[in-house]
DNA sequence: GGATTAGTAAACTCGCTGGTATCGTATAAA
DNA sequence: TTTATACGATACCAGCGAGTTTACTAATCC
């Protein structure tokens, strides 16, 4: 818990070849997805090292040489998660039909991938009190929501552009867009309240959402857009 | 962590005038007080009974007279906790002006409600994973989020009963609105990001809010409800 | 081969924590 | 006063967990 070591830009500080055995990577990358594995399901106190060893068949002294301490070990695993989880993130790509079915279907994606087991533990992780840094949790934020957001922008943007809707400040219409998706439903879930919901409900939800959604911000009140919410 | 002491209703048990000295009821409240406080900050598993008979000012083995074991105490700390917050959800009375001024009363009520530093760590206790049982996270959840739900719920059901707003599912549109109110600050705020917002930024958040929720369930769209947002 | 480093397995230090036990004292009812 | 309990102070116990050390083996470069 002293001053975390003043990590270079890159974690592995370049090592090259020396004399000696070179360090087993295979066993870094086990380590690094056992401690992964074991924080993100007992939080940070919740974690022997010891356990972490015996999850990554490793012995503790391994763990110790390739991650300094614990704390930089659950840095490093944080980081893992996040760059992991980035690529869910575009899920833009090939959207067909209309607004309303873009919509629904960006919404649907955003939901599943919030309400995963594994988004629902990171999030318990980062808001832990006393475990990681303010460094550690700015770089989930911006690996996670803050992306995922930005690329929303950039579709609302588009859709503004060519008069499909129309937002006064498209930022905060995207932050209104996905906290409306996740709802009371994550709330619930991150305090362990339920684990998930009946698919119909989903469905309701998302739609319930969009037509929020257009009823506010869809520029031709055309009967799809503005349909009957009931 | 065995199986807890299946509680009768009250948690002090009649104990009614026996012989010999009486249990001093201020040192039970001191030792509830220090636990609400320290539990909140640090959470379950960052408090040791010392620090809570110390912080009390009373020795540890009268924490262990009044209260059982730390997840009894740590139990009776919660439920404390969610009855002195209980009355804050009471901030429907007295509401004046119309219903778009009343909507952003009650969106900056609850606002500064959850993002108190209590409603937080409040929070961030029911996350914690492996601390607490189902019965204290639904003891929680009832007597805040529910609670609040409840109460907004009647409002829009009399707003709807007077014609004022058009809504198809009353508790669905509750919901929406109290997680758009809730916004993306308070996420941060509880993955510890930021500590709170500059107070212009909270109302245009909340006008904004109002602004996306009568422009989707004003019943007339009259110049008040639907003006431009921008 | 020799130097150097990575790795294992195990014992070990050290501090903290939940929970008890002891002794002495204070406070109440009977 | 007797009796039963509450309370403080302190020591204590057993267990755990973060790190370290030791002794030994394995891999790699010169």
């Amino acid at each position: 818990m002293v001053v975390s070591n003043p990590n270079p830009p890159t974690p592995e500080p370049a090592k090259q070849a020396g004399p000696g055995r070179p360090k087993d990577l295979g066993k870094r990358a086990a380590i690094l997805e056992g401690a992964k594995r074991l924080f993100s399901q007992h939080g940070f106190d919740g974690v022997s090292m010891d356990q972490i060893a015996a999850e990554a068949g490793v012995s503790k002294l391994t763990v110790y040489s390739h991650f300094g301490d614990k704390e930089s070990l659950f840095s490093s695993a944080i980081r893992a998660k996040c760059e992991e989880q980035l690529p869910s993130a575009l899920f833009l790509a090939g959207l067909e039909g209309n607004l309303r079915q873009q919509l629904t279907a960006i919404g649907l994606a955003f939901f599943r991938l919030i309400t995963s087991e594994e988004a629902i533990a990171m999030h318990r992780m980062m808001m832990m009190p006393g475990t990681g840094d303010t460094h550690v949790r700015e770089l989930f934020w911006q690996a996670g929501p803050q992306q995922i957001k930005d690329v929303f922008v950039d579709f609302l943007r588009s859709r503004v552009a060519r008069d499909e809707l129309r937002i006064p400040d498209i930022a905060r219409a995207a932050s209104q867009f996905l906290c409306l998706i996740k709802g009371e439903l994550h709330m619930q879930m991150l305090c362990g309240m339920c684990c998930g919901a009946p698919a119909g409900d989903v469905e309701r939800h998302i739609e319930a959402t969009v037509d929020l959604f257009l009823r506010a911000y869809a520029q031709a009140p055309s009967s799809d857009a503005v349909g009957a919410p009931g």
